[in-house]
DNA sequence: GACAACTACGTCAGTATGTAGTACTTCTAT
DNA sequence: ATAGAAGTACTACATACTGACGTAGTTGTC
């Protein structure tokens, strides 16, 4: 069912959907609106992307009068989790830590993201043990 | 330059660069009969798949008789790291501890790899620290 | 020089994507 | 009731990438 990861989405698709987390809901021409404030485009091309992304699984809509209200079907973070959750299966056999020794020892974080990554760790662990 | 992540290719080509990483530099017949233990295969195929990666930047080739032996420009690490370094730009507008957060919140980590995680973060900040 | 092994090049089908036009439908204001 | 605005549905087209090969030409070796 659910197949493709969120980073794999070409530009357009991925700016609608971001533009729908955003507002919560949002209509063909919400969006089209939003979009329209970067880059002119037609209103179908919009429409047709949102389609797309419905077919896809990414959104659903309501019907309303004469028109549709997308809304997604998974909050970004749960977009964000399964992405991540998809990356590491490809990338690293599944094996997060692999990930997590690359961010770390490749000198992506600072010495205060460090710390606070920590804290999490810690806080993680000790709600695990209960 | 470097355009795409590592995780965008296609199948056939994505198992192809695992092999040469494998055998550390390989000639076409080499992965040719590699993936054919798994998947009959034409050898032009594979061929293709080669010349592609090569043109694409990922993988080079020096000349030895007629034949082509072809190594990868990037080590298997420094292709994850490239990978995941875009995977967080896309996904977390470049901020690493959002996916940190993400990955130790949502449980994908057993109590051992936490602990792990930590022994890590321990050690690089102590690094950091000279 | 013949032949096997190689590469170069072209091709084809399938899929995804951006982009948008056209036609049909429906709500609404007069 | 009806015209027009606003919507959607459907179709189309160009581009790009991929898997998958076939064919033709080249070259090293016996």
């Amino acid at each position: 069912m659910e197949k493709k990861s969120l980073d794999h989405f070409g530009e357009l698709q991925r700016a609608v959907i971001e533009v729908v987390w955003e507002l919560g809901e949002a209509s063909v021409r919400q969006v089209w609106k939003e979009l329209c404030r970067k880059k002119e485009l037609a209103y179908t091309t919009v429409l047709t992307a949102m389609q797309r992304l419905e077919r896809a699984g990414w959104l659903k809509h309501r019907t309303e009068g004469k028109k549709h209200v997308y809304l997604p079907t998974r909050t970004r973070a749960q977009a964000g989790a399964g992405s991540v959750r998809k990356f590491v299966q490809r990338m690293f056999d599944g094996n997060a830590l692999v990930l997590f020794r690359q961010l770390v020892e490749e000198g992506e974080l600072s010495d205060a993201e460090l710390q606070e990554l920590q804290q999490l760790i810690n806080k993680r662990r000790k709600e695990m043990k209960r």
